[in-house]
DNA sequence: GATGAATGAGCGTTCATTCAT
DNA sequence: AATGAATGAACGCTCATTCAT
């Protein structure tokens, strides 16, 4: 009973700070709107979370488990895999499980995609957290493919963050303009998603 | 000579503060921050501009107004042209000049792309004004090279929101990968968008 | 068996109180750091005491009793004085039963010290109720020495402030001296102030 | 003009600062009631000190200089004095020197009294770093004095607390009480030290 | 009786903005 | 024209106190 109070005024904080944060961005919100949109006394923000950095770690790192978890997964598949098409279908695998996930979530994904871009600071630690891990593995991706032969033989580094940049660019238009005027279409994001990835890298 | 000294004091505060700006964002940068900077006192910054917002706009439209122009340029020489390869030309051209803007001066358009994704409101209103200028023109191009059968016959909002998120996000990934490190080499990015662009559009 | 648990969680809050006490000062211990301390709940500080004031009292009363009716035995014994080696032992007396208090409660003791000066307010009602006290009956016991000519003819008021500050200082440095590295001693306490008072007030 | 302005400002915060704190403690004045006792905007106060802690160092420090180079005067010219009368008014000459500052600043030296037995901590860093050089030269007088065959041949540190003890209790004393009612007189005062420093320790 | 969640006033501090010099 | 002192609203955060469970 008490866990459940907590959880669903923890709860509360997230939703009402994610709102807020899409619309304002996190560095323009005070506390004061946090806890007046959630209706709370202020100093029960505090019970729940440190700072308002941690409210944002709260909101992505959820988002940020799953996210890398795929990554993980797509490169120990790809580490034992043989055969042209079956690494064809663990990238695509890749993208299905991350476009579930933009589905799932896709107001925190797009906060992820607002702030990034932020210099370092802020309460902005565990964005920057989730873009690092994002762009190890995408290198370390982009390597693993390279040593078999799936894309031009290029500087993985550069690669890597070319692809992030365009998926990034490209989801974050989309999400966006979503946002504006409705719910995202997951399939219409994922199949722009594949067929830009796969347009610009392979050879 | 008082215009002299006026110009040169503005062009401080500018040179201050968009150095600051990429380094912390324009939201956690105060006057006093830009004056300190700047070496000037505080009064004097509103002697030269009325407020943050305004600094940020003295940074960004004199490469905004450029950027629209040579957009407007390749949309009145499309409206005329007649024959593929000259359609083609146009479009090279357009590449070139908007890589030319972006050699000659990478900080500011780091700090537009930087700051484009935050919400609007705060300093940012000249910011968003040239992500509305560049949608919109765009939009148009994007329709205007349709209507001439040039490209896929899809709707011309989502492609160009598009073509700018990715190369938004790369030249992005490019600019600020650089600053990490030296000075952004022109050539590179140049050669990088124009094959983005044509691989991911080109029928 | 209620009454024994409350007076054991009576007792540990003020255990604990007094310990921090002593380490930050009674203004910037927070009722958190108590119930912290003596692993309790916060509501229930409540329940024992109404605030950190009564909790102070709680510490300082029952010492502050047993001064206060070692002195008025002392002034007793002096109304009814003949002679002077009786008188001088009636003041010896006095202060080995002050120095067996001291011996006892040494930290009670040195929160009193750390504390007196403090402006009133605050939670230190009780110790200054205490220095009152010391005050009244130092001044009362010094016009009966007076009155019975075994002290200088002075005024009693300043005489016994004197007297009080000296023990009080050289008490403090003792105290808080020991209890920086291990327990007070208490009889090396009492030769001290022995010799102070008789060296310093006696003609 | 501006500095005699600064100048003026920051002395009204000390002044309003010292009469708070001596009536309510440092730990009980907030930075409110200081611009507010001062006339003052709030924000003004931290254009002149950077915290609290600051301010009583404003308050403490010119007359804990001048305590402490009057010790190092005493010790310097015990150093090379001979002949015991000679040295009886070099210590004779400590304690007026002395006197002049408690009679010149009493108000800063009761405040010094009042705080410097709270624990370690607050805005109390300048008022202990005074007490660490009271007791640190104290035990070298003492030391010199012991060399010299002044005093008994006692601990040195333990002689040196013992008399700094009574000498603070014996001047809080008189400084409080006569605060209480009216001006301090530095004549009484001195007379009342000197008698006791001698009473109490030499042989 | 005991708990700890909830509250909101109050704290120290920062900052954009104004204005006398 | 240039300065920087002055202002006070607003921020992040703490805390004594209350009260439903």
């Amino acid at each position: 009973m008490r866990d459940r109070n907590r959880h669903d005024n923890l709860r509360r904080l997230c939703d009402a700070g994610l709102r807020l944060f899409l619309a304002e961005g996190t560095a323009a919100v005070s506390i004061d709107d946090i806890v007046g949109a959630a209706a709370m006394a202020k100093g029960s923000f505090y019970r729940y979370v440190s700072d308002k950095a941690e409210l944002v770690a709260h909101i992505i790192t959820p988002v940020a488990d799953e996210v890398v978890r795929a990554m993980d997964r797509c490169e120990d598949a790809l580490r034992t895999a043989r055969g042209e098409s079956v690494i064809d279908s663990i990238y695509l695998r890749l993208a299905l499980e991350l476009a579930q996930i933009v589905a799932a979530q896709p107001t925190t994904i797009l906060l992820y995609l607002q702030e990034v871009r932020a210099p370092r600071g802020g309460a902005r630690a565990s964005i920057h957290a989730l873009a690092d891990q994002l762009t190890a593995r995408t290198i370390r991706l982009t390597e693993v493919a390279r040593d078999h032969g799936l894309i031009r033989d290029v500087d993985a580094r550069v690669a890597a963050l070319t692809v992030i940049g365009a998926i990034d660019g490209i989801l974050f238009a989309t999400l966006r303009g979503r946002s504006d005027r409705g719910q995202p279409d997951a399939t219409a994001i994922v199949t722009e998603l594949v067929r830009i990835v796969l347009h610009g890298i392979r050879r």
